[in-house]
DNA sequence: TCGCATGTAGATCGATCGATCTAGAAACGC
DNA sequence: GCGTTTCTAGATCGATCGATCTACATGCGA
């Protein structure tokens, strides 16, 4: 099966994520890459193809650390309308903990795809699809239990809920202002008879 | 003094805008530029300098030609919680409506700015604080006529409906779909007793 | 009418881009 | 131990980048 790779996959992964999330797609050069990852470009072209499929293992595994880790905890350990809460509050705690003031990956691939590329395009869309489901699973529940009221429909909430995210995700790239991302959420969670918790997010 | 300019400066700014806004700053090549506008590269660097503040000339061109514009507009002839609702119908209509599906030229420029460019980051900042206090001037408004509660403070209402529109603006640039959009904005009118007007927008 | 400042046209600059090539090292199956 | 395969190292490819240069045209002030 000849030699196998010497450098670990996921560090390496981790690594380009940073750049990438911090810097974007085409303002990122192969060589930034290859300095921040210490391998060579053999080595990454080798292992991921080329700079576009580097960014999407890159993406993918950024979701997998960070978004869809977060849905199924929250969404297995509290209940539905403390989960939505939850997961604003975790998400503020985060953009407010960076001290570069990144956003979201996601948000960011979102903007930056352009429309020759309706694959990266249609990668993202499903992505954003994903956290509305979540959202829209939480506001059934949480309007079966009580601790929403019914007076918009699920599909609807989990829209605003979906919009909601996305604009904080955005305004902490320029303006990671404390004040500014815990009162965005206030109003929305509180019409829906929900606070934002104590306690540090993760 | 010279030989005046033979092009004019406006279609010039709306042409580059055109690109800039599909594309972004970095994927957008000079070349491209030249070829779009009509204009040779020593008549653009000739009038704005360089490709960064050819950029800037047109995203001061875009935000005044919609964003400021629609801002005076719909505050001199509205109420102030019909403007905040209309405010949303055009946003909602003009997303839709936009073949290339661009968003926001604001909201594209808010994520691609690196940290390495401090200046353009206040340059984002700075016109969603313009847009926070419109916000905040109708809500304030609205609390005082009676159009919408005052359960929640007007400065957290303003920020929320600046993610909002911040959400609905980049979600438009992947997911341009009229039950999304609309969807996405309704409960939050709702709750603010307000509800998207009809007719088209603009 | 003429000097000249400023325009336009288009070739072309060095730098850097993404990507590949050659060379050699290392670990697997046998 | 040997052949094979895949790795790493680093130079380097052609293309394209943002930006500039030379050459020339044009219209203003006097």
């Amino acid at each position: 099966m000849g030699r196998p790779r010497e450098f670990d996959v996921e560090k390496v992964l981790a690594a380009a994520g940073d750049i990438f999330w911090a810097r974007g797609y085409e303002a990122t050069s192969t060589r930034a890459l290859t300095e921040r990852t210490g391998l060579t470009p053999a080595s990454l072209y080798n292992a991921f193809g080329d700079k576009r499929g580097f960014y999407l293992r890159a993406l993918r595994y950024y979701l997998d650390q960070t978004l869809r880790e977060r849905i199924t905890r929250l969404e297995s350990s509290l209940s539905p309308g403390r989960a939505i809460a939850t997961f604003f509050r975790e998400i503020i705690a985060r953009s407010l903990a960076d001290p570069k003031h990144r956003g979201c990956m996601l948000m960011n691939t979102a903007i930056e795809v352009t429309p020759e590329d309706p694959e990266m395009q249609r990668i993202v869309a499903d992505e954003t699809v994903v956290i509305e489901r979540f959202f829209h699973r939480c506001a059934v529940a949480a309007q079966k239990n009580g601790e929403i009221p019914r007076s918009e429909p699920a599909e609807d909430i989990a829209r605003m809920l979906l919009a909601l995210l996305v604009g904080l995700r955005v305004l902490a790239r320029v303006r990671p202002d404390a004040k500014l991302l815990n009162g965005l959420v206030r109003p929305t969670l509180a019409m829906l008879g929900l606070s934002l918790p104590r306690g540090k997010g993760s």
